[in-house]
DNA sequence: TTAATTGCAAAAACTTTGCAATCGG
DNA sequence: CCGATTGCAAAGTTTTTGCAATTAA
């Protein structure tokens, strides 16, 4: 799904939910697709106040990511100690995570046979599934490399 | 492993790392044994501050779980919007969780498909792993039988 | 018009930290 | 004795919220 595909299925979103269609929320979208997939929010918020001059405020930003979560556009994808990573999921097929505790690089992984695992599991105990995430944690290449 | 071997083993590590051996640590472990398995700090916090006449104060608290994650004895096992679930590692060996999104309830697993294919995973990365985490969310059984 | 939204500042929730007193080795 | 630990209160982070002014429908 490209940039402007999502904007239009969220502003129906908006308008099933009865909420309005504003400036803000879309400017917002735009600046989290410029910044990258991945963010944490604090982060953001002080990298659009350094951009321009307020597209929107903390609070707006938070409330705005809130929605998108609802919405499916934004899942927290990461936790580590603290910090809370964000991934905006635009057109991306569902996937996992590697993360590199070293750089902090984040590596996006698919594969289908941990899906169907998952899908026997929740069999087995009678559980209804609505979403996952798996997190690996480890060394990335390059940081293995450096280290010898 | 047992709460008696794990606090002799969490003996040793102190003693290794040069850092003393307190009750306050001790009574800690303790507490969080009766507490049961998974926690959110504050919560547990405000559990033994109404159980006894101080033990620890909540910086102590903190600290010491701190320490247990050092030492392996605790993990961060869930993250659910803005709260973390700790879990205490007595013995049990290493599972992932279905969590209740309903209820709460918190159902582990083990496969050793899925820890089969993270691992075939990381080397078609030539990533290193160290630890990771599945979280499945989703509706228990029951919860799904009393929505019908 | 009117109900949702915004920005702000204040509050809430969670976690860390500086410091003086205390305790363990 | 010396360095680690504790408790406390203060400060740091991250996130939410009440409210008056503003804006979308």
């Amino acid at each position: 799904m490209q940039l402007e595909e999502l904007k239009s299925k969220f502003e129906e979103f908006l308008r099933q939910k009865g909420y309005k269609i504003t400036k803000g929320r879309f400017e917002i979208i735009d600046k989290i697709g410029d910044y990258g997939s991945h963010f944490e929010i604090e982060e953001l918020v002080r990298w659009i106040a350094n951009q321009d001059k307020s597209i929107a405020s903390r609070s707006t930003i938070y409330r705005t990511i809130r929605l998108l979560q609802e919405f499916g556009a934004v899942r927290e994808v990461i936790k580590l100690g603290n910090r809370t990573i964000y991934e905006f999921v635009v057109g991306k097929p569902h996937h996992e995570h590697l993360i590199c505790v070293e750089c902090g690089k984040i590596i996006e992984f698919y594969r289908d046979e941990i899906e169907e695992l998952q899908d026997k599991v929740c069999e087995e105990y009678k559980f209804t599934p609505l979403n996952h995430r798996l997190e690996i944690f480890g060394i990335c290449y390059d940081c293995k490399s450096k280290r010898a």
